[in-house]
DNA sequence: CGCACTAGTTATAAAACTAGTGCGGTGCTTTATT
């Protein structure tokens, strides 16, 4: 059967979107792939019609739990039964029923730690494996080498199999995450496939302030009178509870979200949120990760990203139905110097480092080790992870080398927010993109701010014709 | 690092200052004990 008919009968589509068909193509042909494609761009049809082709099961590598529950979710809502996500949710008989039968599924979700588990590892070997695909494939880099570094072990273990093709999905990246997901999954000679991230519906601007008062008072401003839905990043927990409560007396229709909260309140506030029954949504960097959402307005960031990456993942998340939409960053001279502080500070001193060895060779037990060093728990699964593959005085090495890599991240971003080349464009630049033509609304320092049109839009206006508005104008400042 | 907060000091007491301390993101897993 040809792959159009299995997308009409398996799928009820008549044509692929967008970039879908030459991914699956690739798969189906056993080549390893890498799939940069939007969010909402129909990226689970790339592993799910490939599977119905061939033998044997998908092993498919997530991030999160709460990510993989939904998708197992939403196949078992449209048919497919031989579907299942192994990870601490299960309870324990249910997964031992699950594991010594799981021959039976066609889709297997699982999490990278729960993959490196021998008994669970020793099931995976036995099975046949069609591909393997790794969701957010952005993680690698992003978490692999901060506190789960069972990601950077996955090109390690699918070695042990009977090497699998690997299908590896993200919405966003630049060159230097492209090179690890292909280190670290050791991708042969992987199909890339990268469409532009420029999104013209989007308009970036950045605002220096004097003080975190300043930024309050202007989130309240925006926030009253202009569109949403929105998303407000702030950089900790407690910060993301307070300006939430100050918001929400003012009468914003608004909930704070973080990973200190627990798993059940977290999903129901999202849940408000994409019904529109919450407008905003004030919340630290766990919120956004498989977040379907196609109306929100605004990405406001109350403090400079650590990266650019991680920037561009979160505005990313702003107009997905292609309205104009608007990312604003806020920043304070302060907040450098917070922000260099959270990124490396997780990451361990070199006497703490000689500590933990010290007391490990010594005969201490790794919980003795990590308390007697002080080194944060995450920061010992790292060291542990070098320790395991080289001598010492390297493992030293890497970690310094991951600090000057924060501090190279952090000082990208510095560059764009002090620069004074279009935002857009430099933006695009990180990518390895040229910018063919601004927009209209392109950004704060093109001088073409999005203020007007977005009080507009909470005037009531149709968002469409504030589009058209601007194309117009765009097209008239060309010619 | 830098901000916010607390405890201690001063010495008519009250408020105001100083020094010290705490706190800061992302998520998987999960044993034996409350």
């Amino acid at each position: 059967m040809d792959i159009k008919s299995i997308l009409l009968k398996k799928f009820g589509f008549e044509h692929f979107r967008v970039g879908q068909e030459e991914v699956i193509r690739n798969v189906i042909s056993n080549r390893d792939t890498i799939a940069i494609l939007p969010t909402g761009s129909g990226k689970s049809l790339c592993y799910q019609l490939p599977a119905y082709i061939k033998n044997g099961a998908v092993l498919i590598i997530s991030p999160l739990v709460a990510l993989m529950e939904d998708q197992v979710a939403i196949m078992k809502k449209n048919g497919e039964k031989r579907v299942v996500a192994i990870n601490s949710f299960l309870a324990y008989k249910d997964r031992q029923r699950i594991m010594n039968r799981l021959d039976l599924y066609k889709f297997i979700f699982i999490s990278p730690e729960m993959l490196m588990q021998n008994n669970v590892a020793e099931q995976i070997k036995k099975l046949k494996i069609a591909f393997i695909v790794v969701d957010e494939a952005h993680c690698i880099s992003q978490w692999g080498f901060d506190f789960r570094p069972d990601y950077l072990r996955i090109g390690e273990f699918l070695k042990q199999l009977e090497r699998p093709n690997i299908l590896a999905l993200t919405a966003t990246a630049d060159n230097q995450v492209l090179g690890d997901i292909i280190n670290y999954l050791r991708l042969e000679t992987p199909a890339v496939h990268k469409h532009s991230l420029d999104r013209k519906n989007i308009s970036y601007s950045m605002k220096q302030m004097n003080s975190e008062h300043e930024k309050t008072a202007w989130i309240l401003e925006r926030t009253k009178k202009t569109a949403g839905p929105g998303i407000i990043y702030v950089a900790s927990r407690k910060r993301a509870d307070e300006l939430a409560i100050y918001l929400k007396e003012h009468g914003i229709s608004i909930a704070s979200y973080h990973a200190g909260m627990e798993q059940e309140d977290r999903a129901f506030i999202q849940e408000q949120f994409i019904t529109g029954e919450i407008n905003w949504i004030c919340a630290t960097t766990a919120f956004g990760m498989g977040i379907h959402k196609n109306d929100i307005r605004q990405v406001i960031h109350e403090n400079m990203s650590s990266t650019i990456a991680g920037y561009m993942q979160e505005v990313g998340r702003a107009g997905r139905d292609g309205d104009l939409s608007a990312a604003t960053l806020l920043f304070t001279e302060e907040d450098i110097g917070k922000t260099r502080f959270i990124v490396q500070n997780d990451l361990p001193t070199e006497t703490e480092v000689r500590h933990y060895f010290n007391l490990i060779k010594e005969g201490s037990s790794k919980n003795e080790a990590t308390q007697l060093s002080g080194i944060s728990e995450t920061g010992t699964r790292i060291i542990d992870y070098y320790l395991e593959r080289m001598p010492m005085e390297s493992a030293l090495l890497k970690i310094k080398e991951q600090k000057t890599e924060k501090e190279k991240q952090l000082q990208n971003m510095l560059h764009i927010i002090n620069g004074e080349n279009c935002i857009r464009k430099s933006l695009l630049k990180f990518y390895g993109e040229t910018l063919v033509a601004a927009p209209a609304s392109c950004c704060s320092v093109c001088g073409l701010g999005e203020e007007d049109w977005l009080f507009e839009m909470k005037r009531g206006n149709s968002t469409r014709q504030i589009v058209d508005w601007a194309d117009r104008l765009a097209r008239l400042l060309q010619s």
